[in-house]
DNA sequence: ACGCCAGATGTAAACGTTTACATGACGGCT
DNA sequence: AGCCGTCATGTAAACGTTTACATCTGGCGT
């Protein structure tokens, strides 16, 4: 049996009240009687009850992150930041992953119910009614990436409009003309931003009113397809602008493979900027998106929300993103070089 | 101020324990009432406050994860493997990540304190004793690559040794003779296994006392500069092996920048299988660790060791690893090609 | 008609903490 | 000398559940 308070009071011989003080360092204790129930603690290698201390001081220090069914990079650095920033806060952080369906994450959060302080939540696919159904009202949360807007909880996407501007105005600038569009899914947030980013800077800064979208689904065979498809097409596009890094990777072996050479041929450039983006050949010229910074500012508009309940925190807040150019997009065939 | 079980009892007019077993399905309820009570509980909103379950149930399906402070993939498919299962049993995941120090890693431990039912560890720098000192000893552990071993606790390794064998007799199988190794950071357990299962593989297939090997820290830096190194020397290696794939990666530029050519000139393989090893060019060859398969099966183990307590899990498990050849490590170039 | 049994329901204790409040000791001030 | 304030310490209530046990109800067998 695990020793409790009580054991540490009694072998210390003062009262479970004391105990409490004496470890807590609140102070109205002598400095013999801590040092005595200090000595005792260790000697019974006491440690205190994680669900009975937040039972009663209604604070877990602990706040859970639900996270739908990722992958690699995006999920490791996103959870990354986020604990980097909770540790700051001493803050333990209870994750919920791989979550698909809507009952998985009802239930999930049923689960977190009384185990949390607060929440961070990603998922594309979760709309207001589920939340309103399933999150306590009074939790603090914050939503990453997700088209739900209210006062009720706290938003943080990321930049999707800024980045494809700068991408498609960077394109331009290194003229190329005719660029092509890889969409991501029709029911994700990001794919949806990045595409209305990507036809808006088009329309703006481009000659072309319609310009080529074709549709893909974030994975690298999707990339790989509309890049053969593209291919295809009678008005070859000058470059070929990927909704993510994934797609792009596929689209580059489709390039190849149709042996055509990048950027000298065709120039191709992704959105994400994660670690394979560097390694490919050519390297590929992306959007960085800073994920861990994601994790961090979402924890950090957390913990702010649970030390301040009550304050206002409904705006949606940005997270900029800038564009890294390496070789695949032709730019550096005209000027520096750099890796 | 959120519903409790008394307010339930309360709008269902009936006794909280009616409540309880209501909600729970344990039986001994009328199903009216079972009907009523259900919804006053959704009429409520009432989720049951999971600190205040588990004092009572000492249960908190929960179980911890203790990281050392892990980039990239390595740490993702972890946790995806290990919340795969979790999920599978019912069980969260509170993890407690990018913790360096012994402190923080002690300091992580108490605050897990009554709050999981069981824990996995993983982190090379612990040892036997840390271990003693800071994790209960009825707390259902298990390890991962670690080189602590007793009946306390289940140990789960990589098998280093089968994979660093496989390699060398493949490379030798190629034709290569004189193959160096990178070794990792001497203070990491997989390391100074596969430093030793490649020298012993070495005296047993090769014609080679003793081989070639240089330092390194599995960063992608330590490995560009052992590249470098290793080109220096009078006899030029036939085949290089790192420790780990991030290195070798390194090494690879290290050697493309000298103007050689893989495998033609080198021939070149990794351990770890990366995502990254698939998509440099040329594709490495490498021996695959299934990381979320290592994850799973920690978790299998550890909810074995709940569900039963007592039953002694102290034998150190293997899991196996086996090789992925692709273009780095010149087999193509006597034989078929394969992607 | 009586008692009994099964099953539904309620009461209260228990889990391990924190903390408001009561108690008691001691020292300094007038 | 008496009083009061300060401060260490103890007692007990509270947090929100589950569950052993007591109580009550109704139906059934004799």
């Amino acid at each position: 049996m695990k020793a409790t308070i009580k054991d540490v009071a009694h072998e210390a011989k003062v009262s479970v009240a004391s105990v409490s003080r004496a470890l807590n360092g609140v102070g109205g204790v002598t400095a013999a009687t801590e040092k005595r129930v200090r000595e005792a603690a260790a000697r019974l290698r006491y440690m205190p009850h994680g669900a009975a201390r937040s039972l009663i001081t209604r604070r877990t220090n602990t706040i859970g992150a639900l996270l739908p069914d990722l992958h690699g990079e995006f999920f490791s650095e996103l959870i990354r930041g986020i604990d980097q920033q909770a540790r700051l806060h001493g803050l333990q952080l209870l994750v919920s992953s791989s979550h698909d369906g809507l009952d998985d994450a009802a239930s999930a959060l049923r689960a977190m119910q009384g185990r949390v302080d607060g929440i961070v939540i990603l998922s594309p696919r979760l709309d207001a009614r589920f939340l309103k159904a399933n999150l306590p009202e009074d939790l603090p949360a914050v939503l990453l990436n997700s088209p739900v807007t209210g006062a009720q909880h706290a938003v943080l996407n990321i930049d999707n409009f800024a980045g494809t501007h700068a991408m498609v105005r960077h394109l331009l600038g290194v003229g190329h003309r005719r660029i092509a569009f890889i969409a991501g899914p029709p029911d994700n947030y990001d794919a949806q931003q990045r595409e209305a980013g990507f036809r808006g800077a088009m329309a703006e800064l481009g000659h072309d009113g319609s310009p080529v979208v074709v549709a893909g689904d974030f994975s690298e065979r999707a990339g790989y397809e509309a890049g053969r498809k593209l291919l295809k097409a009678k008005l070859r596009p000058q470059a070929i602008f990927a909704a993510n890094d994934m797609m792009a990777v596929g689209c580059l072996q489709a390039l190849k493979d149709a042996g055509l050479d990048v950027p000298q041929d065709i120039a191709l450039a992704g959105f994400d900027d994660i670690p394979i983006s560097r390694y490919v050949s050519p390297a590929l010229s992306t959007v960085r998106v800073r994920i861990a910074e994601l994790g961090r500012s979402a924890m950090g508009l957390l913990s702010e929300m649970i030390a301040r309940p009550g304050t206002a925190v409904g705006a949606v807040h940005l997270l900029g993103c800038d564009i890294v150019v390496r070789d695949s997009c032709g730019a550096h065939a005209i000027g520096s070089v750099h890796r």
